[in-house]
RNA sequence: GCCUCGGUAGCUCAGUGGCUAGAGCAACAGCCUUGUAAGCUGUAGGUCGCGGGUUCAACUCCCGCUCGGGGCUCCA
C-alpha cells in the first residue's frame, strides 16, 4: 500500500545548504545556506499514487499536531530516503507544491527545501516526547474509492430510447407494440430496461453442472474461477474448436496474445477508460499490470505493428481468449452465466470504408447464426438486439433494417442521443433463461476510435495512410455461457416432459453399452470396442450391479443411446437401442447405428471419451 | 458492491444451549446373475464453512471472515 511518508521533527534550529542537482527536474535555486528556528521539519517522501487529497490530509493531519506544540512554522524538505517506492519527480513535487500551498492556505508559516538536490543539513531537535513522529498518510476509505473508468461511469448515466424494430422496417416505441406471442423478445425488452423481473431460486443450470460433473465452483480461487470436470471440459473443448474452425472458415488469421498488460501503457490507459469492465491488477516489481477483458489490447497493438494495405482488407484476426478476466461485482456472478474468468472467441475485421464495412457486417451476422445453429440455438431460442446512434439509424435506416430483416423477427432497438463509448452501433443475440433473466451470447459492434487510439493504419490506393473501420465481434459469445444456454434450454424441454439432452456432437458419453448379465459382459465390451473404433464417445457398464439399474444410470447421465447385450442380440446379431429422443428401443444392426451418429455428427469436431471406458473405473467429480 | 437468506458425511437434507450428531443416496465388501429408470445385507465415512466471543457447557447464541443462493445494481 502507498503511502505519503513524513517523518516530522521538532526542531530548535535547521540549517541546509543546496549542494549540486541531483536530477534533471530539479527546481532552481541559490546556494547560499538558510536557517531557521523553532521550526517543525516535514522531511517527506512522496510514493507513487500519491496524489493531492493524500497532500492535503498530510497538512490538516501536520497542523493538529502543531496545535499540540504551540508551534505554527513547517518547513517542507523534500527527503525521498524515506521511500523505496517514489513516485516520479514531476508527480511528486505536484505533491510537495500541493502541501506547500495547502499549508500557507490554513495560515502557517511555511518554507521549503529545493526539490531534486542533494543538500546539506544540521539539526537541532527538541526532547519532549512529540518531538519526533513518523506518519504514513494514506487515503481514506472515502478517497480511496475504486478506479472507476469513464466508461462505467458513462454506462450508468447513457440514456436511451427503446424501439422495436420489425423485419418490415416499422419502428414502434416499446411502450406501444404488442408482445403477444412473443414472450421471449418481452422478457428481453423487460430484462433490459430493467423493470421488475420475476425470478426466485437457484438457476436450473447451476443444479445440472454439478449433476452431470462438468464444471463446479472452486472456493480456493476467486469467485468467478471455474474448476471444469472431464466431461466438462470435453464439451467446452469441441465448443472452443468448433468457434475457432468456423473463424478460421470464415478468412480469420488465429493468433494468440498476452493474458496481461501494462496498466500505464499510453494507449491501454485511454482506452480502459472507454470500456466499461473492472479488472483484476497485478503488482509485478516495480510493474501494474492488469489482465485482459479481451482480446482487444493483444491485436490492436499487434496490427499497430503490422503493414498492411487497401488489398488485404478486410483484415480478419481471431483469437479464442481463455482466459479473459472481468472483475464483476461480487452479487453478479452465477454459475456459468456470469463468471469473473472466462474463455470468449474474440475477432477483429479491419474494414477501409463504410460500404465494404456494412458487407462484412452481414457475413458476420450469418455466421454468428450458422455458429450458435452448430449447438442447436435456433432463432426460437433467442433475440435480437440493436443498439445504435441517433445519427448513425438517420443515415444507415436501410442497413440497420437489413440485419432485422434477415433476422426475420422483430429486434429490441436501443436508440443513443449520441456515441457514448467507442462503438457507433452493435447487436447481440439474447438467450432468455428459466428465470427470465437475459444474456448476451454472440455480438458485433462498430468501432470508430480505436483504430486512432491504436494508430492502426493501411495504405491506401493512392499511397496514404488511412485508419480503419474496426469490427468487434465474439462470434458464440462466452463458451462458458453458451454451456449454460444449453443447460437451460435442456431444462426447459424436461419442464415440457421432454428427456432433457445435450446435442449428439457436445454429449460426453453418447453410447452406453450394458450386458444383460455378467456372461454378457465380453460381448459388450467387444461391441463397445468396435464403436468406439469409429470416433464415438462409447462406455461400458461392467459394475456389479442389475441391468435395469444401469440403464436407468445411463439415462440420469443423459446418455443419448443405451444398448441392453443378452443372449437375443448375440444370436441375431440385431441389437436393442434405447433413443434417449423418443425414450423407445429400437431394433437395428450395429453398423446402423454407428452410421446413425456419424451422420448425425457430421462436420463437428470429435473428441474421445474423457473418462475410462469401463464405468468401475470412472472417478465420480463431486454431482 | 449493497440488502437478504444459507453452508451439518462425497451428494440431498433432518436435528438439539447438555450425554455417543442422524437419514436416504453414493463409496467400499459380500450376496444376487438379472431383458430396458433404483435387488439385498453389511462396513466405513463428521474440525457441524473458518476465526473469535458469551457460557459451567456452543453445531446451536453474538461478532468478524469466507463461499454460495435470491433481490438491487450492472452486463463487453
Amino acid at each position: 500500500m502507498n503511502s505519503l511518508r513524513v517523518l516530522q521533527l521538532h526542531s530548535n534550529y535547521i540549517e541546509y545548504k543546496p549542494i549540486k542537482k541531483e536530477i534533471d527536474r530539479a527546481e532552481e535555486t541559490g546556494k547560499e545556506p538558510i536557517l531557521l528556528e523553532e521550526v517543525v521539519v516535514l522531511f517527506t517522501a512522496v510514493e507513487k499514487d500519491d496524489n493531492e487529497t493524500v497532500a492535503i490530509q498530510a497538512i490538516e493531519e501536520t497542523q493538529n499536531f502543531l496545535e499540540k506544540l504551540e508551534v505554527n512554522k513547517i518547513l517542507l524538505y523534500p527527503y525521498a530516503h524515506l521511500s523505496n517506492n517514489l513516485a516520479k519527480p514531476a508527480v511528486a513535487l505536484k505533491v510537495i507544491k500541493t502541501m506547500e500551498k495547502y499549508a500557507k492556505e490554513r495560515g502557517i508559516e511555511t518554507y521549503r527545501a529545493p526539490f531534486g538536490w542533494n543538500k546539506k543539513f544540521t539539526i537541532s531537535i527538541k526532547g519532549h516526547p512529540l518531538a519526533e513522529q513518523f506518519r504514513l498518510i494514506q487515503p481514506t476509505e472515502a478517497q480511496k474509492e475504486e478506479k472507476v473508468s469513464k466508461a462505467l461511469e458513462a454506462e450508468e448515466k447513457m440514456k436511451s430510447s427503446w424501439y422495436i424494430l420489425q423485419p418490415n422496417g416499422n419502428l414502434i416505441p416499446v411502450e406501444k407494440y404488442d408482445f403477444t406471442g412473443q414472450e421471449n423478445l418481452e422478457s428481453l425488452t423487460r430484462y433490459e430496461i430493467s423493470k421488475t423481473r420475476a425470478s426466485q431460486q437457484t438457476p436450473p443450470h447451476i443444479r445440472l453442472m454439478k449433476k452431470l460433473q462438468l464444471v463446479d465452483y472452486e472456493p480456493g480461487s476467486d469467485p468467478g474461477n471455474l474448476r471444469w470436470y472431464p466431461k466438462g471440459r470435453l464439451i467446452k473443448s469441441l465448443i472452443e474448436q468448433f468457434v475457432t474452425n468456423a473463424m478460421l472458415e470464415y478468412g480469420a488469421m488465429e493468433v494468440e496474445t498476452p493474458v496481461m498488460y501494462d496498466f500505464h501503457h499510453p494507449s491501454l490507459v485511454d482506452y480502459l477508460d472507454r470500456f466499461p469492465a473492472r479488472q483484476y491488477i497485478l503488482k509485478s516489481e516495480d510493474k501494474d499490470l492488469f489482465l485482459r477483458f479481451a482480446a482487444c489490447f493483444g491485436q490492436f497493438l499487434m496490427l499497430h505493428d503490422t503493414q498492411f494495405s487497401y488489398r488485404q482488407l478486410p483484415l480478419r484476426i481471431y483469437e479464442l481468449t481463455r482466459y479473459s478476466f472481468r472483475r464483476e461485482k461480487s452479487g453478479e456472478i452465477t454459475g456459468l452465466r456470469r463468471q469473473r474468468a472466462f474463455t470468449m472467441p474474440d475477432c477483429h475485421a479491419l474494414c477501409s470504408n463504410l460500404k465494404q464495412m456494412k458487407n462484412e457486417f452481414n457475413i458476420r451476422f450469418k455466421l454468428c447464426m450458422t455458429v450458435l445453429q452448430g449447438f442447436e440455438l435456433e432463432k426460437e431460442d433467442y433475440e435480437l438486439a440493436i443498439r445504435f446512434t441517433k445519427d448513425f439509424y438517420e443515415e444507415n435506416r436501410d442497413f440497420i433494417v437489413s440485419l432485422v430483416n434477415e433476422f426475420r423477427k422483430p429486434a429490441l432497438i436501443e436508440m443513443l442521443k449520441e456515441k457514448v463509448l467507442y462503438w457507433i452501433m452493435k447487436w447481440e443475440f439474447n438467450v432468455i433463461d428459466n428465470q427470465d433473466k437475459a444474456s448476451a451470447l454472440s455480438t458485433d459492434q462498430i468501432d470508430v476510435e480505436n483504430a486512432k487510439r491504436y494508430d492502426i493504419t493501411y495504405v491506401d490506393e493512392n499511397g496514404d495512410r488511412q485508419h480503419p473501420l474496426i469490427l468487434h465481434c465474439s462470434p458464440s459469445g462466452g463458451v462458458e455461457r453458451c454451456i449454460y444456454a444449453l443447460l437451460e434450454k435442456a431444462y426447459r424441454e424436461q419442464q415440457k416432459g421432454k428427456a432433457p439432452t445435450l446435442p449428439l456432437w457436445l454429449s460426453p458419453t453418447q453410447v452406453r453399452v450394458i450386458p444383460v448379465s455378467d456372461k454378457f459382459m465380453k460381448d459388450a465390451e467387444e461391441i463397445t470396442k468396435t464403436i468406439n473404433k469409429s470416433n464415438i464417445r462409447v462406455s461400458f457398464d461392467d459394475r456389479p450391479q442389475t441391468m435395469q439399474r444401469k440403464v436407468r444410470e445411463a439415462e440420469t447421465e443423459w446418455v443419448n443411446y443405451v444398448l441392453v447385450i443378452g443372449q437375443k442380440e448375440k444370436d441375431s446379431g440385431i441389437i436393442s437401442v434405447r433413443d434417449r429422443l423418443t425414450g423407445k428401443i429400437r431394433k437395428m444392426k450395429l453398423a446402423e447405428l454407428v452410421d446413425e451418429i456419424l451422420k448425425k455428427t457430421k462436420g463437428k469436431p470429435f473428441k474421445p471419451l474423457p473418462l475410462p471406458e469401463k464405468l468401475s473405473k470412472q472417478p465420480q467429480f463431486r454431482g
